[in-house]
Formats: structure tokens, C-alpha cells, sequence
DNA sequence: CTATTATCGATACTTGTGTATCGATTGGCG
DNA sequence: CGCCAATCGATACACAAGTATCGATAATAG
């Protein structure tokens, strides 16, 4: 069912650092670029170049050139191929509020590699709806699409108080991954991946990082 | 003008960390749950326990006592000092579109010490109006209110392709630490801190742990 | 055609973060 | 009143991630 292109065996924080590749890379191919060192990207996004050329190392098929760096196109399709081949791609959201439905108009997860097929709401008055294209449907119908589907990946986007409950039911459907934007701790099976999108925790980390550049008295 | 209450000199993730803590350790309180153990908190967030001690070691001023834990009031208290030290608190947001609207609506970021105190956009026609108490201006206005209200965050929820002019306006009126979710690298002082709300590269990461929970061969 | 130099990949090193283990402490139970 | 068990803090260890250095390579300029 699930193929894979590549043996790639990158770090959670290479992996991470891909998307930021990507973006950048695409932009340099737009402005001409048909090559690209990793001593360029390093620059523009300040980063230690010896890192990018260990990550871009790891995905790249064909290495390196000196003196002329990366060819840019192969490079994006290589990094798209990695993303590609870890995405399971399809995922379903629940929770149609002010985030799920931001999350729902952005065309820009195409980008990489996630496609939201269909999205869930408990407000009747919300089901029947499109957003960007995708389908609003009532709750009942969950386990169902899911199923018919073979989505794999649930996006919630309900209050935290709901989320543990939606959580429950996404995997009695069969989801196995969880990308939760809702600010609480889900309790869930052992083999449920799950990914908490957790604002406050970025809040604290840029807020530690003012204060040591406004008082570094203070560490 | 700022003071900080302790010499707390933590890591980034166990930074990160706190706001998880905090959130677990109010529920527990209103449970009726006085004290509460390292043991416990790993427990029900599943994480290691060494590691939850080592981290509440750094925050709380008291030590925990043996077979019973920590005074749960008491570590909240102690968490939201961390916090709230370092938090220079008061912030503004540019861009009121979806995202800008969710966030201005969302009430849980006080519980961190943010504190959104106005948002602006170019549109004109959202200049004026009032989300969640929180006033909308025209972009005109935002060198004038952030040095009146001698604010030093700002938020940009606008497109990316707008992202890095905000971003220097920002910096002009003299904002200190952006939190972006604009999906671009922005291209900043050296003394100015930045921390990118990177929705694709959470996806990555979830996508890469989905890949090898259900097909680990490929690792 | 040769010298120069930017870049690569590999290796070794440093730092940060997470984990395991230990003896010490103290509340509760017999 | 003394034992047991849970928990703590401290130390030491292990692994992940980032950084520095070096020789090799190939495009370019003279």
C-alpha cells in the first residue's frame, strides 16, 4: 500500500529543516538560479552552512559539486520525493472555528505534500458547506469517510475541552496519526502518532529568547 | 524598566516544556489535587520522570518532598513567574485575515502573559473595527502606538509575500521579537529575535513518525 | 595549461538534551 | 515505634544535534 522512493533515514530536526529548504530553494529557481551552494542557502537563512550541507547530503541522490554547489531543480524534486515519500498524504479535519477554517482556505499545504479531503463539524448549521472545496460534514458521517477514504491522518482544530472526545473517535475510525492544534494533552493508544501544535510553548520560547537579548543579565 | 524575579537559566526545551506543565498542573489543582508528584505529571503527559523532575528542579523555588511531590499551587505560582518573567508581555499583530482573526479571538494566550493590545491591517475597511476588544488600525498607525505603548512583540499573520516588509516596519518602529506565521524566512538585524510558527515543518515531522509507524522498514 | 579558489564530503569534536541509577529523605502502615 | 515504599536530588552515562577542520575536486581566470 505505502511505498517508499527512498531509504532516507534524516533526523526529526533535518526533517524539519526541509520545508525551509524547499521554500527557499523554490524561490532561488524563480529568480535563475540553477545552482545553489549550500554555503548560499546557510546565508540567507542563518544557518551554520556545514549543517545545510549534512541535511541537503542526506536527500540529495547526486552530490555536491564544487565550485558550483547543487543543482537547484534536482535538489527540490529530491527534497519534494522525501516529504512525498513520508506523507501518507490525505487527511481529514475536525473542528470548522475561526482556525479550522483558515486552515482549510490555505492552498499552501499543497506545497507539501498534505491534501485535507473532507473536514467534520458538531454545529449542524456548519455540514453541508464548502470551504476552498472541501466538504463540511456532520459528525455521524466520520467513521465513514474515514473508512472509505483510508485516511490516515486527523487534523483537530476544536476547543480543548472537545478535543480528547474528537481524539477518541478519530481513532476508533481508524485514524493512526493526530495533528492537534487544540492546547491540552490527548491520551491516547500507544501506536497513535501524534503531533501537538502548541503555541503557548513557542510563546515561552520566544519570550526566554527576548529576554536574554533585552537583560542577559538574567541568565 | 525590566525585572526579573529569578535567576532561572533553563534550556529551550525544558522552556518549551513549562506551558505543558502549567496546563497539566491547573487541571490537577482543580481535580482537588494538592500535591502532585513528578511521577504523576510524567505519568499522564508521558514523558520521563527524571526528566519532568529535573525540570521542575530548575523552576521551583522549594523542594519537592519526598513521597509526596510538590505543592501543586505553589509550582503553578512558580511556573507563571518563569513565564511571565521573561514575558515582556504586551504585543501587537499585523494582518487581521483568517489566522489574524483566530488569534485575536483566542482567549488562552493570557494564561501565558501574552497580551495582544492592537492589531492593524492594510485594509481599511477592517481599520476600526474591534476583535475581541482588541482595536483594529490602519497600518499608518503603527510606529506611533508601538513606541507610545512602548510594546516589543509583534505578530505577522500576513501572506508571505507581504511578510518581509511587516517585518521591517516592525523592526523600524522598534520591535524587538517577531513571531511570524508567514511562511518565508525573513531577513532581520542580528540583535532582533525571531521564532517562526512553521506549520509545514510540524507537518514533516508528523508525517515522517506516521511513515515509520506504519512501514518502520523504511528506516 | 596551470594556479586559484569556492565548494564539497568525511572525520573528529563539542554542546545540548534525554535517560538510568544511586543513596537520602520522609510520610504512611503494620 | 520501626519498617516499607514512594519520591526526591545528584551524579554519571548515552545519544542526538550542531560545529569545526581538512584534504579532495573541479570550474574559472590568467
Amino acid at each position: 500500500m505505502i511505498e517508499c522512493n527512498e531509504d532516507v533515514k534524516a533526523s526529526k530536526a533535518t526533517i524539519s529543516r526541509l520545508p525551509i529548504y524547499l521554500r527557499c530553494l523554490r524561490k532561488s529557481l524563480e529568480a535563475g538560479e540553477e545552482n545553489v551552494s549550500s554555503t548560499r542557502l546557510a546565508e540567507i537563512l542563518k544557518l551554520n552552512p556545514v549543517q545545510v550541507r549534512k541535511d541537503l547530503a542526506l536527500v540529495s541522490p547526486t552530490s555536491g559539486k564544487p565550485k558550483l554547489g547543487f543543482a537547484t531543480r534536482e535538489l527540490i524534486e529530491a527534497i519534494e520525493d522525501v516529504l512525498g515519500c513520508n506523507n501518507t498524504n490525505d487527511a481529514i479535519l475536525v473542528g470548522v472555528g475561526g482556525l479550522g477554517s483558515t486552515l482549510l482556505a490555505y492552498d499552501g499545504f499543497k506545497n507539501y505534500g498534505l491534501n485535507i479531503v473532507a473536514a467534520f463539524d458538531v454545529n449542524p448549521e456548519l455540514a453541508g458547506g464548502v470551504i476552498n472545496g472541501i466538504k463540511v460534514f456532520p459528525m455521524e458521517k466520520l467513521a465513514g469517510i474515514v473508512e472509505r477514504l483510508n485516511v490516515k491522518m486527523g487534523i483537530i482544530t476544536v476547543p480543548a475541552a472537545f478535543a480528547q472526545d474528537i481524539a477518541n473517535r478519530l481513532v476508533e475510525s481508524g485514524i493512526l496519526a493526530i495533528w492537534s492544534f487544540a492546547p491540552t494533552h490527548l491520551n491516547l493508544p500507544e501506536n497513535i502518532v501524534v503531533k501537538y501544535e502548541d503555541l503557548a510553548a513557542s510563546l515561552a520560547v520566544l519570550s526566554s529568547k527576548l529576554k536574554n537579548a533585552v537583560n542577559p543579565s538574567c541568565t
